[in-house]
DNA sequence: GTAACTGCAAAATATTTGCATCCTT
DNA sequence: AAGGATGCAAATATTTTGCAGTTAC
């Protein structure tokens, strides 16, 4: 696992606290995080501009990338693949748990290849599956 | 099809002028709309607060549903099947063109199932694909 | 007539922008 | 030292809530 700094500089990013801070957050974290959990997180105070300034920057650079949601919520997790700027290769899907509503990447598994009717082209696709995970079933 | 104060009384939903106006707009339209859109639209004047409050209402009884998106927006479609009230059955594919922002229903697309690691159980799958639509594409 | 729907006003949230200051390189 | 990042203030935008007046049945 690369370290907060190398992850920085080789997106050539200053590295100052607030992107530190944020970005350890994400290492740290097994899913998906939005605005409000890092606001949380980070009580410590990083102004709250600052935190969608980092966000965005790092959706830029393809740190991160952005779940689709039904409700009005971002979330963003990790790119765990090596994503370009621009040119992101995460496309695994994501499983929102209904129960203890954590994001997960399900990084194993791969959006499965739909075909399209004609004259659409595609260039990216995105699943997201809801349910229960494996914490909130014990049973299971 | 059926028509605008029919959808209506099969929902137990008093039939207004408001209520007329957008369920209109939504049959009209072969696609998704967003809060703005309506509020565009319908520039004839219906508060903004009531297209709030009549979309949250066709979306408790079914009569739409929103669809996933990357961004911030919420954008919603026009259940083709017949929803039952927090039963949907609407699980095809979206597509969302890069270039003219349109969002269309493939109906005939059906949301592949995947395989999912042990402890997830799946309630419900949504897919969104973005890339050019055949309307941005005419040499296709 | 009654219950439900609407519009208006206003509150609560969320997001963006400008600018001066501070930090990283 | 120079450019970029941050914090603060404030401007925008979005969504929610309360209530009185109106409409559908």
């Amino acid at each position: 696992m690369e370290s907060v700094s190398e992850i920085l500089k080789q997106n050539r990013l200053s590295i100052t606290e607030g992107r530190r801070k944020i970005l350890s957050l994400f290492l740290q974290t097994d899913g998906a995080l939005a605005h409000a959990d890092i606001e949380q997180e980070l009580q410590a105070g990083l102004d709250r501009v600052t935190v969608y300034r980092t966000l965005q920057t790092f959706v830029e650079k393809g740190i991160i990338h952005n779940i689709p949601t039904t409700d009005n919520s971002i979330i963003y997790a990790l790119c765990k693949d090596h994503c370009e700027a621009g040119h992101h290769h995460d496309n695994h899907v994501h499983f929102i748990c209904d129960t203890c509503h954590k994001t997960t990447c399900l990084s194993e598994v791969l959006v499965p290849d739909v075909r399209l009717p004609i004259g659409f082209v595609p260039k990216h696709a995105e699943m997201v599956v809801n349910g229960t995970c494996g914490d909130c079933r014990p049973s299971a």
